[in-house]
DNA sequence: TGTACATCAGTGAACGCGCGTTCACTGATGTAC
DNA sequence: TGTACATCAGTGAACGCGCGTTCACTGATGTAC
């Protein structure tokens, strides 16, 4: 009762189901290309199955990509390990750089990925149907938020700052040295050197003279 | 030697030349849906003139997307006025408010144009290779360096800012409020009440704790 | 143990559709007489 | 002034292509005897 295995799943003896294969070659190709342009073909190629096979494992092409973009934050994720700041450890200042520098790698991660379903609004919905994986979305928000308020406890913050603001302002940021870059051809350049460290010293020090 | 003239021009006497009622239309296509999935058929329907009719006048569609894109820039900058700060008046925290809310009008309407074309670098190459009208790009965060520079010749920002620094995080937080929203399908919606300005209040006083 | 058959995941050519683009034709206007 | 013709921007049916999807067929494996 066991009919014909997929050539690929014979080859590479990676133990995958076709599904989970198939999964794990399309959040491959949104790593290397991004969402935009992906077609089922290249997909199918890549994976060295045959075109329809996608049609026995998945609604459509909708249904896989959202799983494949799920697959791809979570893999971002798991290689960049977590959130590099620890209440009380080194200065706030050096763990906000940190944080604003794995911030960035998300982001550049994350945007090709995303900015090419702004055509699909259905993927994207089915995204965020599925389980929130911790630092996408609101999830980094969250998360440094929570590392802006225990060190506010601590002492090391001011006690009338915003963490939930400062949060923001840093999540911006992140975002303001990606999506430029994006949006002119030139991908995955780097911000130029010492400007996260000067971001980072304007959000501690603020703007007001000193009275 | 005056032929035919397009049914559309004859009706809407509104003495445009053909290319430039094609380009007029376009852009308020992408102002109304964005870049995402509008095609030729769509432009030439809502011109009311005939599908074969733009390659008279382009190169293609990426030239006329190019140019009405350009459009669309210049009419939400045109609409919006100039930035709303005059160094010197008002408090620096009100017009940095003013700024934001500036720069969210702004982002809002640029966002849905340009990241549909994400797939389509060509037309994004032509666009740079327009004369940059000043809002866009690199062009809002130069003006806010500029108003934040003379506020800093003036006393009333700290010597020891960063004006550069500050308009990027100004213009990052703009990118935070509408990207998510973007990418979450739910399209223009309003950041919560109160956020706008706790973000200002943050930056000018800053996170690290009075000494 | 060996052979014939049934099962069904995998296969890939083919379908239908919508897109950008082309081009033979149309017809309003200016010109010649 | 009136009529026949030439011009060429505008027209829209048709083309070619690539896409997501379908489905008749294949063939490796388990089962019956």
């Amino acid at each position: 009762m066991s009919p014909r295995k997929a050539a690929a799943l014979r080859d590479g003896a990676d133990g995958l189901s076709l599904r989970d294969h198939l999964v794990a070659t399309a959040a491959r190709l949104i790593a290397e290309r991004g969402t935009a342009g992906l077609t089922v073909r290249d997909i199918a190629r890549e994976a060295r199955v045959a075109d329809g096979v996608l049609y026995n494992h998945f609604e459509g092409k909708e249904e896989l990509l959202a799983l494949a973009l799920h697959a791809h934050v979570r893999s971002v994720e798991r290689d960049l390990g977590p959130l590099p700041a620890v209440p009380g450890e080194n200065t706030v200042a050096d763990n906000l750089h940190a944080c604003l520098t794995y911030g960035l790698a998300l982001h550049t991660a994350f945007l090709p990925a995303f900015a090419g379903l702004i055509s699909q609004p259905e993927v994207l919905a089915r995204f965020h149907a599925l389980p929130n994986p911790l630092g996408s979305g609101r999830g980094l928000k969250t998360l440094l938020a929570d590392y802006l308020r225990a060190e506010q406890t601590l002492g090391r913050l001011s006690p009338v700052a915003d963490p939930e603001a400062a949060a923001a302002i840093i999540v911006g940021a992140c975002h303001e040295l990606v999506l430029p870059r994006l949006l002119q051809g030139a991908l995955l350049t780097e911000p130029p050197p010492g400007h996260t460290e000067t971001l980072i010293t304007t959000l501690m020090n603020g703007l007001a003279p000193s009275t």
